[in-house]
DNA sequence: CCCAATTTGTTCGTATGTATC
DNA sequence: AGATACATACGAACAAATTGG
């Protein structure tokens, strides 16, 4: 279990709230001991006895930890609490959190998806089998068709995006892994809130198309070299014509009487 | 406030505890009315009479979400429950969290780090003013000279990732900035539960000071270009430097008496 | 199917600590 | 200093969930 988050005294005397302290106690105790996920914790009875404290107290404590994602606990006989690995899904919302006052612009999101994607591209090639190359063409067989109406084309966005949540997956690089899904979703989430690709945008669905295809030629292949350019190029293409959506979604929203 | 974490319904009936309800339940309410960092939440007397739950359970709620570091509360009066920003510091924790049972190599995080490091290093030439400079160059002078035993190395090689992080602060990319400075500390950790560094390595000074020294002479003069190969360059070779001192240190643990 | 044991989950009443006026 | 308003902590009792007989 990783250290409790910041050790440095307070100056004065126990700024922490109870609680606080005991959870980082608990963390402390179960990583000086190594506990593994699916060890079991001592019962809340156990604890009070330990700490010397409240119900309550050890209550709260223990929920902080589940916040975290540390701990999961399970009522009735051969229950109790027990040490948790931190799940993906918990991990990026934690983090998703911190953003949410940060105001990411799509240039933000994508400076850094241009950066990784390419790289996850190049180390993937010629290390996927069959199998894995057939779910990946896939999800891209699920947009083949342009999309009719906005509806069609949110889902077959979300698909899209779908698709280099997968191509992280593969990768055996857990940091990479969960940074390029973590961003994908958060560009989903910009876009869902900020309404975009409310006018369709053939253009966006055929050249999404077109790299994805050539980038999954070049992973079968193994050139990784060209696979990183490929989705380098890719990368480049959805930005700007991100942009270019996100200001056609701007216009729109200006006075109809003429621009300003 | 971000949404609540996941928002499938349980199959047989509410599979979440109580306090985890009131938890997304009060994240929700503080959503819709838009609230913003400092605003109050209602004091838990308010809360327990809307929720129509008693104190420990409100309480508990109030702590998930102080663990998430969207509230803070405080005493006395004019005290209570506030939203609060989310603080780099407490992400990074969180996010950390989720990779102590991950076990990322050295090579996972210079993947990593090579491909996000030059980015920002572009996208900061010719940005940056003097003082700016002078705070960069402060740094790179703290390790003029090369460390004369393992623990004034241990001092320059913070030092060096100090630099950095320095140099992420001063992006207005929010995202990018976290990424670089978490990779950073992600890969200081690595090196100081592995003890990597202890046998002294003057070649990862050496190489470090100048590659650090050439790119702050292209972020001076705005060269972009130069400034993303020159980090490009850096980070190859300090992960090359890294692995030797990694396997080295590894040797050092085998049997004196001769190689397997 | 019910019953009993075990463990977490929830409630209420009361008391204490802390910051503001 | 004292009163006030708020979170914080305690303790005992009761409720719900799960497992095994």
């Amino acid at each position: 279990m990783p250290p409790a988050t910041t050790r440095s005294e307070p100056r004065t005397g126990s700024r922490r709230s109870r609680p606080q302290q005991v959870a980082e106690a608990i963390k402390d105790w179960v990583m000086e001991r190594g506990l593994q996920p699916g060890d079991r914790l001592p019962s809340e009875a156990e604890l009070i006895d330990r700490f010397a404290m409240a119900k309550g107290t050890i209550r709260e404590a223990l929920r902080i930890l589940e916040a975290q994602g540390l701990v999961k606990s399970r009522t009735g006989p051969g229950g109790g609490v027990f040490v948790h690995q931190v799940s993906e899904d918990r991990a990026a919302a934690l983090l998703g959190n911190y953003f949410y006052f940060q105001r990411l612009s799509i240039d933000d999101i994508y400076a850094v998806r241009a950066a990784l994607e390419p790289e996850l591209a190049a180390s993937l090639a010629g290390k996927l089998n069959e199998g894995q190359l057939a779910a990946l063409e896939g999800v891209v067989a699920r947009y083949a068709e342009p999309a009719r109406d906005a509806e069609e084309e949110r889902v077959q966005h979300m698909d899209s995006l779908r698709f280099h949540a997968l191509l992280a997956e593969l990768s055996d690089n857990a940091l990479l892994r969960f940074l390029i899904r973590f961003t994908a979703n958060m560009l989903s989430e910009v876009t869902v809130t900020r309404q975009l690709y409310t006018p369709p945008n053939p253009e966006l669905w055929e050249s999404g198309r077109d790299y994805q295809a050539r980038l999954l030629a070049a992973l079968r292949s193994g050139a990784g070299d060209e696979a990183r350019a490929i989705m380098a190029a890719h990368m480049r293409s959805a930005h700007r014509l991100m942009r270019a959506q996100e200001a056609a979604v701007t216009r729109r929203f200006l006075p109809e009487d003429g621009m300003i």
